[in-house]
DNA sequence: TTTGTATTTATGTATAGACATAATCGCAAA
DNA sequence: TTTGCGATTATGTCTATACATAAATACAAA
């Protein structure tokens, strides 16, 4: 015998996956699951706010709960920090700073992510290098109003994606994903074929609000790609 | 005053974020936050179990509670689906299938989804088209042994992946994405250069351990990205 | 030393009740 | 008809308690 919450769980999950419960349906009240497992209102109210938590089903006080809209599909993408993947998988891990400067933010970069034209930023270029292979081209604008210590920061020991990620915390973050040509000078950095497909994939960082980084990184799309896995209940 | 719950939350959040309790390190015991706080296991077990579920902690029987390894950034990507997405937008959206053919699955496609070699799919392409344009290519795998209804679906009203969502349950997905040079069968059906850049999305999904279906989306680089927004906390 | 077993301990699940709060509904007053 | 207000109702948060369970620990037996 399994756990009751597991079974309530598994049971609207069931119905709401199977279609049998359409988005906008209407879920029975705590107060009718209850009775219909024979548990306490906790259990119920347990489930159920773990579902709306995951965004399966919406609940307001009073109008009660219903199956959420199917938004969007979510899939959870891991995205890899390469000094630790590499230090796990035991592969020797290079970087190097191909550009550094602090430069005003450009009025694309500004729209982007909120903040004044004219911001002070740091632009740092990185090279990832596995095992002597090009494996990304980084080019990252790191917020100097909110993160002012990377201004003396060499980057010597970590690169600057793992720097950040030990030292600012962060809250929010935006990702875009695409598919790009190489462009000359970029094939030549990640040594593959002008025109060969890249993956890009740019995150931007928030933390309270304040922007904190923005990156881009470049993967050869022949040596790289995105794994993720993705249980509603999870 | 906020919610106790939200405080604790907080709390812990915040330290754990700011890098004042690092990774690996030992949260207090239940029994001490609730002491800390003044109030019931309860109150502190929900957060912590939330907080667990979101990643952010460890928990262990006996062991304890550790701030968990920062192992993977994760990205919560949103993946539409086309039909769904066309109609709330208002877009002009048609499909055709190109392909369609009930054959027993390869060796390599065997291995990705965990069946036996010989046991019967079937094999759709779709070319989805918006507004005229076409949007995305796609090779679909149904296992008929757990999907039996497909083989008699003519797929006239909905495309393969609309019409499964609604009327398969399923339990996990494991998603793919990678960037790949348009080859000139490819090229030829999305109406770009040859060796243009594209975004590959895989996904398989399985229903309790039953494999389902695979789907392979290949989307122009230039007309598609993939967006996603994620917050530790939510 | 190794293996097996009992104990301890922290978390996991569940209960039955309480009060708070937001949103809706119905009714009455303007 | 519209506005305002009180009653109702479903969810939100929390308590105090109970027993289950997994895992580390200590101790005893082989």
């Amino acid at each position: 015998m399994k756990h009751l919450h597991q079974r309530i769980r598994d049971d609207i999950e069931a119905k709401i996956m199977s279609g049998e419960w359409a988005p906008g349906h209407r879920i029975p009240f705590e107060h009718e699951l209850m009775t219909e497992y024979g548990c306490s209102r906790m259990t119920v109210n347990k489930v159920l706010s773990t579902l709306a938590a995951n965004g399966l089903i919406t609940r307001r006080r009073r109008a009660g709960t219903v199956v959420a809209e199917p938004s969007n599909q979510q899939a959870v993408l891991q995205i890899q920090d390469f000094a630790l993947e590499a230090a796990r998988a035991g592969i020797e891990y290079r970087f190097k700073i191909l550009h550094r400067s602090i430069e005003p933010i450009d009025a694309a970069a500004a729209q982007r992510t909120g903040l004044k034209p004219g911001t002070e930023m740091l632009c740092l270029s990185t090279l990832h290098v596995m095992d002597g292979v090009p494996l990304a081209f980084e080019q990252r604008l790191i917020n100097l109003a909110t993160v002012p210590e990377a201004d003396k920061e060499p980057f010597k020991e970590d690169p600057p994606g793992t720097w950040l990620l030990r030292r600012v915390p962060w809250t929010d973050a935006e990702h875009i994903v695409r598919a790009v040509n190489a462009d000359g000078p970029m094939a030549k950095r990640l040594q593959i074929q002008s025109g060969a497909a890249c993956l890009v994939l740019e995150r931007r960082t928030w933390q309270a609000g304040a922007f904190v980084t923005e990156a881009r990184l470049t993967y050869p799309g022949d040596r790289h790609q995105l794994v993720g896995r993705f249980s509603p209940t999870a």
